[in-house]
DNA sequence: TTCGAGATGTTGACACCGTCAACACCGTCG
DNA sequence: CGACGGTGTTGACGGTGTCAACATCTCGAA
């Protein structure tokens, strides 16, 4: 419904309706709209999350193609659900401190983009910083991206893979390592 | 009343109870309720960029600090009235295409962002690219991460200014070119 | 000065929404 | 067999955005 319509369409007594049942019913499930909501953002999440897992899972990889490519499935990942993710961000989810599902499926996709990052320090190939901030740089950087391509604010949509490459490759350099750095020139 | 109680807490009627008027009045000056918030953002736009105009305006800077500051500047604005920024950003907000206004209010900003980024560029300071898309990666890099700090997505909240500064940082030396690099070194 | 038109404000109503209390049904297990 | 917890239904409540119909006010033209 919400890829259909938008998230403004999604009201209780269509839920209701689509399910076959009476609007009530759904309060037997859940507390009241919003945790319903948190519940399919949630799931938005542990499926980016799958998805993202699903990287390493074949052949090895580089470190540096590792961040590659999770940088470049999670903006694709957005682009193909907008109205999904935007919920999965939206204030009327994580509002919510007594729902904590949704901070803790989105903190399970950071911590995997912790574990990538600190695999690419031990290879040498960015600075030892605190892992954990540069991975909230790094989410920053792509979670911005993803908004501002899917609210329309970025116009040249004919070079998003291009713009996609240019995000990562810029934050890779960025923290490049000082030594590498010179090796590789 | 949006930094008081939240959007949701915006109401017509209580927008026009403190106005001391009726409800109805207020279609006499907006056309519906989203008309009315995308002016509100409109205008939230035009001070963030009334703010970032303003760096420029004192002492004359390298271009380094100018987009530092703006970087800065930016992300602080969004901490400071985090319900606007919201609404700025908002898919309600953005989504009616017959009210360019707000999206040329943000797109005012977004020149000023590639200007400071060809001055950059001309003093040597990073690689000659095309602009705009740098411009992207950067906004990108400042809206997520104020996005994500308003949401309260990221727990460091005591090393804010840490992670701003090495937000800028990032960019800036993944954008830096590559003869300049070595000569720093 | 008068008068009429446009801008502005008011009231009452409509359809829709989230939510809840009260009641009805169902299968399960002591 | 009977009580009980889980589930679904109906009807109602207060709140919301919006509009049509009517009232008022301002101000420039005759």
């Amino acid at each position: 419904m919400i890829s259909e319509h938008g998230v403004a369409s999604v009201t209780m007594r269509a839920i209701a309706g689509r399910l076959g049942v009476s609007r009530a019913a759904l309060y037997r499930h859940f507390a009241d709209k919003t945790a319903l909501l948190v519940a399919v953002a949630a799931a938005g999440f542990k499926r980016l999350n799958d998805r993202v897992q699903a990287i390493d899972a074949g052949a090895p990889r580089s470190s540096v193609d590792r961040f590659r490519r999770l940088g470049e499935e999670y903006v694709r990942f957005a682009l193909e659900n907008p109205a999904h993710y935007r919920l999965m961000y939206g204030r009327e989810a994580l509002t919510r401190e007594d729902l904590p599902e949704l901070r803790e499926a989105a903190n399970a996709l950071y911590e995997h983009l912790v574990e990538v990052i600190r695999a690419h320090q031990r290879s040498g190939g960015i600075k030892r910083q605190d892992p954990s901030l540069q991975a909230y740089v790094a989410w920053s950087a792509v979670h911005g991206l993803a908004s501002l391509l899917i609210e329309g604010q970025i116009q040249a949509t004919d070079e998003i893979d291009g713009l996609i490459g240019m995000t990562t490759r810029t934050l890779l350099d960025g923290m490049r390592s000082r030594r590498q750095r010179v090796v590789v020139e």
